[in-house]
DNA sequence: ACGCGGTCTGCACGGCTGTGCAGGAAATGG
DNA sequence: CCATTTCCTGCACAGCCGTGCAGACCGCGT
């Protein structure tokens, strides 16, 4: 008896259930005088309709998972935070899917969601199983992947070859020819994205390109990468950073255990722009993307196919912008 | 006809819809042989047990709400992270409502999880209105509050008052005796009480302490904050800070802009022990919280609170422990 | 006064599920 | 081989809600 039911309210508004349903139903008919009784009732009582019933009706309700792995750390907090934001003001519910490594455990969140009938998932990283994109079409599960380029979904993509791009003629330009790029092992995409276009855009220029990388693309990772860059061989003095964590951690090695200048003997573009990037200590010359606007593509690709469930798979660009700071500073 | 229905796996496994119910229900009765032409059949049409139906039933989901203002910056990105990552453990649905200020923005959130028959809400941040707690009462939505002394709801509090004592302790018997402090305007409760025991512990043993707030309790602020502590009057040779993105700021500003060294010229403490606290650049000396401890104490309390319904609120504690770095090291 | 159109309203059904209850089949004991 | 118990199973109901449909009611024009 914890919660109060339509039935409860109509009998106190003297009105039939239905007259109650409708009082709660966007574009049903109901005459003002009854409207007017029954929120009174309701209000007295403290009615809520319950959604989980509509949902049942319906065949679906308003909820959104969120797929992420580590959604506390760098770009891709602001990304989920800014996906939630988004979600919420479009009526959706979202529900932050934070999963481990394992594949199991995604797995178990997606029929989870697709237990609650969820009208769709987005996801932020990972690298799902096939079974994952199969499961979620058998379902009628609209999937947004942000950041990878995945044939069977709606996607959000940044241009990270454009970027990568940029940023190795950037350094070219400037006279800075001993380049060195700084990636990950656990390539995520955009990661292995990023690293690759840059190498081919040297290469295509002519120019060897070293390469490190670390075991995640968090900060400690940025940390080894880089003291493998400067302990033996010859050292660079460009560093292409796949993002801005990286960047930073080789930012402190190269000053504070080489004791090494950024920029003046090192420069350093990194991807993403966190906050910390603008922070006194780095400076960090970064490509901005725009956590918001990732967000509004995505709730964008959501409405059309909600709209149009057949069209074919569409795919949104966002282009980061190169934001010149301290450590490669604007020529 | 999206969804496949137990009636559907039923028909095929040449049963009744019975069966295909309790094959899906713990702890339900069936024979093993049915059991297995129900699974069979359920694998064939890829049926998932309608959760709505189910909740609608039980008057109750497994939906729990996360309420957090700004989720995606410092200690509260690892303590949501944390959180959700604890609930999906424990069966239930983590929703992420990314709320603005507004109260009223709030409020519609509370009411889809009335609707949605959510479990309960853990509130992470910000001052909910008298009328939220009193909405929660009114729905039996159990509430869970972290880091705010709330006496209308269960709650983890961290040892704020005792950790900055512990603070103001040691800078004192370093030798430090020209205090400051470093809070906010937009006072969280955590960050208010760290500042007044601080504040009390420092008087009680006779020292005067200057106070410095930024407008918000991040990186910006601190750096602000600082300012204002060094352009004019006494400078300190101790900073508390009430949280590390405080002390990030402030750090870089008197060693940046003041030419200030730390930890000769000023000791710095912080608070949360982010990961940045131990980067190269800053080796911030912080109290560390556990957010996944925080976490854990949290089911708790919802497991307790929903075995037993009508206990009297439950508050955990959980006890900060001071990291030394290099920002104030170990006497 | 009467017919007519339009607006509301209530009934009943449909959408899925869990479960008490009674009955049937199988197993077990004598 | 029969009686009794045990284990399953199917029926029917309950839990909420939205909505098509038909009927009631009101207002209005003639």
């Amino acid at each position: 008896m914890r919660f109060v039911s339509a039935e409860q309210v109509a009998q106190l508004a003297g009105v039939s259930r239905s007259a109650v349903s409708r009082t709660f139903t966007e574009g049903a008919s109901v005459a003002p005088a009854t409207r007017e009784k029954v929120l009174k009732a309701a209000e007295e009582l403290g009615y809520h309709v319950n959604d989980l019933a509509r949902g049942v009706l319906a065949n679906q309700s308003r909820l959104v998972g969120v797929v992420a792995t580590k959604p506390e750390i760098g770009f891709r907090a602001h990304l989920t935070a800014a996906l939630t934001k988004a979600l919420i003001r479009r009526g959706s519910i979202p529900i932050l899917i934070n999963t481990g490594e394992t594949e199991e455990e995604l797995l178990a969140a997606q029929k989870m969601l697709i237990g609650h009938r969820a009208e769709a998932t987005v996801i932020l990283s990972g690298s799902p199983p096939a079974s994952f994109f199969e499961l979620a079409q058998r379902n009628g599960q609209p999937l947004v992947v942000i950041g990878r380029s995945e044939p069977d979904a709606d996607r959000v993509l940044a241009g990270n070859a454009e970027a990568s791009k940029e940023a190795a003629d950037a350094f070219i330009a400037a006279g800075r020819h001993r380049l060195a790029v700084i990636g990950s092992h656990s390539a995520t995409p955009s990661i292995a994205e990023r690293e690759n276009a840059f190498l081919a855009t040297a290469h295509a220029s002519g120019f060897e390109v070293r390469t490190a990388h670390g075991r995640d693309s968090d900060y400690d990772s940025g940390v080894i990468a880089a003291r493998a860059l400067f302990a033996e061989g010859e050292r660079p003095d460009a560093i292409f950073c796949a993002n801005d964590l990286l960047a930073f951690g080789a930012m402190d090695v190269i000053r504070q255990e080489f004791g090494l200048s950024v920029p003046e003997n090192v420069a350093l573009i990194g991807f993403d722009d966190v906050p910390e990037a603008a922070w006194l200590s780095y400076g960090l010359t970064t490509f901005h993307q725009d956590p918001e606007a990732i967000a509004a593509r995505a709730v964008t690709l959501l409405d059309r196919r909600q709209q149009n469930p057949d069209e074919p798979r569409a795919c949104e660009r966002v282009i980061p912008r190169l934001v010149y700071r301290n450590s490669f500073p604007r020529p």
